[in-house]
DNA sequence: AATGAATGAGGGTTCATTCAT
DNA sequence: GATGAATGAACCCTCATTCAT
């Protein structure tokens, strides 16, 4: 069953390859095992997919958990954002061949991050580092839809991601008395 | 030829609509024309779906430079923005079906909308009203990459779409002196 | 559309093979065509050799009817058992290779063809030639198990249809009185 | 070896349940073990079903012998017929998974059971029970295909053997003297 | 000029069988 | 001797593209 994870390192190692197939084929080639057996391992190309990126998603979501226990909500949700977009440019082509899919797991471990990111801002908004005039549940969708995307903008540099964390970041700060 | 239009309005009238398959017979099928007339009215898919993604995106672009002949670059910026959010939710699945195509007029018609966007962002900045400590070309790409996130965002909102728009432009506007 | 026809004529001739695989390539190559256009011709498997069972069950339905309104029931039922089993006889392998699959056309017309064994099963009881002590739809589910098995026995023989048919009809007379 | 009654116990099981995959995979399963040590226990699929199938008729042609000892061959007849017929739906599946393997024991054991059929017709005959204007082979030869036949009909009834069995030894009685 | 028809290439999946452990 | 793992072959199906009509 270590091929489990050849197969899973295969399959991360194409997802972070922009442009390429990932057909089953690609993917046992690049494992040096055979399509039939990639598909046995995993019941299908849907659970392969769904398990490596829930794999790589896994630990993103647990150090957000762990920024949200180790400092203060804004500090983590600073860090956790350069981070996550560090991770998400890392892995560029997740979203794009994952369209239509069925990733239970996946979905799951994406909820987690949202709650995630969700208990960041309310932390500092609490703490009155984060504007109070727009609504949670909004402004965690508005951070997750446009951090993915500048993970993902082409080309990627750090300046897009500096630009980004301070634009969002002073726009979220709360409105100074007139 | 007559059926050219035909094939482009059929192709941006399934671009709109999500979860089709946007296969060439679907598309013929849609204009009342044979698979083959639309290959040999195009050359090929991929010319055939430039061609369309281009008719939809000349407006826009005409319409960001008109907007900066009409009016203040600060104003043209948020009203542009506003319209382009709301052009590219209309036309959501453009992104999904297009990634791994070669699509040359779409890509030379998605630079001159990013020339729009950095001519009103510099006209906005020299105005006062935009911060001067990012780089323009960085900003420019910033707003074209999460725009895009924020009109294909799911499920989206309108106050999705406030709330970005209220974010980005406090974030983006000059710091103020303390 | 002629090659809807070929297409039907050489899923028909290996349903009459006994042994044959019975797969789209199969049949495209005896059709001289791709696998591809057979299955488009269709819409799929299943669809194909429904519509292959059907077009030859079809004639055996209409003949059905046409003895039972030609003659009197009992003549009509000797006549039809003896071509439907020289029918079926002659396309061997068409039970064998359709367990599984979903063939409506295919099983509309069985269940005309069960109706009408029905009605001539009916008429001849009711015409004294028939035994009344036995169930009609047993008596008819009986006739179609057992005819098929006749016409599929290896090696099919005349003797044995005349002997089945011998047997069956003697086995179906009125009780002689005590 | 053990494992080979596990693995024929595991076939058996399955052979009787209608709508089964009957795969290698499956049977292994089945029988706690691994789907090679299965194949190497018989040298492939068909040995093992020929042995499976082989080791459920053994007792039946058993039976069939043992009746004919015990009793005269008319009764043997008849009820042979209803035990056959019950042992058949028992094990429905048999005979459809089964077509186009080589299985030479089942083979050898049905021309044993055919055998033994013929040898009660032919005492039944003698003892003036039976018609003798029917060739005993072909005789043989309409019951094993018939009563194979009802015991597979869908759905399968107690009317419908009993009706065939009226039937048939109705129809196989000596004709009334005119 | 238009198209119905055809298809080659490619994708996912199943399965009996083989082999290293 | 037993098996988890691997796989080649085979199957059904989709689709952009080509071609005879």
């Amino acid at each position: 069953m270590r091929n489990r994870d050849l197969v899973l390192d295969a399959a991360t190692a194409l997802l972070a390859e922009p442009g390429v197939s990932l057909t089953v084929e690609t993917i046992a080639k690049r494992a040096g095992l055979g399509a039939a057996t990639v598909v046995r391992a995993f019941g299908g190309k849907d659970a392969l997919l769904d398990a490596a990126v829930a794999r790589l998603l896994g630990p993103v979501v647990q150090r957000a958990r762990d920024l949200l226990a180790e400092t203060t909500p804004y500090q983590a949700l600073r860090t956790f954002l350069r981070e996550l977009i560090a991770f998400q440019t890392a892995h560029h082509a997740i979203h794009d061949q994952l369209t239509g899919l069925d990733l239970p797991a996946t979905t799951a471990l994406r909820a987690d991050l949202v709650g995630a990111v969700e208990d960041m801002l309310d932390g500092a908004r609490q703490d009155g580092l984060v504007r109070a005039d727009l609504d949670p549940a909004v402004t965690t969708a508005l951070i997750g839809a446009t951090a993915l995307a500048v993970a993902r903008a082409e080309p990627s540099s750090p300046d897009l991601v500096d630009a980004y964390l301070t634009v969002l970041l002073d726009g979220l700060a709360p409105r100074p008395a007139l």
